[in-house]
DNA sequence: GGCTCATACCTAGAACATCTAGGTAGATGG
DNA sequence: CCATCTACCTAGATGTTCTAGGTATGAGCC
């Protein structure tokens, strides 16, 4: 249920900026760009439906908000639910991280 | 083409542990599970395939060994292509790693 | 012999996420 | 007028994991 970034799901990662504060689909995708220096960089067609995906399981919650001098936007916060699965998926991606960090050798 | 661990493909663990020494599906299986401290348990049903994956992509070679006292085994050993595609994929793991941890904070 | 267990391989199908490749629309600048 | 940027969206293809089986060898035990 909770978003495995260790299974390729990234999902994971926008809960973790929707952890610092509410953000819509476009600007999770130039912030995750950004902040990794372009490591981290994906397309509109992942993004979006990611976030519906999240939304559908109650993880964020999305408001409509008009905007003067462009299109609406749709804003996300995290729920309690997310909150919660945030600290799970995070504890098993640094475990999953450590070890296949073990496996890889130098 | 390289198998890319921070997409979720698994095929680059495998690549990993035949760095260090010839091994078959059955020991990969287990020798995943046991350095991982069970974090990393791949059922039979993703080895297997992924093996033949990594074999028709030319990254790792299998050879048919005939052993007294069981069934036979299919020995795999990495490829040139192999251990390039190894460190190819082993850099952009870490380079995901990193920026994945700062995006998700403590 | 017959039974169970561990080893060791394999496959088909379902499930799920990414990615490609588009589309829609409003505002701005040349 | 037209290109560009913003901001949202979707359908379909691709690719991998995972489930849930199956096959076969050999050892140990009654």
């Amino acid at each position: 249920m909770a978003p495995r970034l260790d299974r390729g799901d990234f999902g994971l990662l926008l809960l973790g900026l929707l952890a610092e504060r509410e953000m819509y689909g476009y600007e999770l995708a130039a912030e995750l760009r950004q902040r990794s220096d372009a490591i981290i960089d994906l397309p509109e067609g992942t993004v979006y439906p990611a976030l519906r995906r999240l939304e559908r399981d109650g993880l964020v919650a999305g408001r409509w908000a008009e905007v003067s001098g462009g299109p609406r936007r749709r804003y996300y916060s995290l729920t309690i639910t997310g909150q919660k699965a945030l600290v799970k998926g995070r504890d098993a991606w640094r475990r999953f991280a450590s070890a296949a960090d073990g496996l890889l050798g130098s």
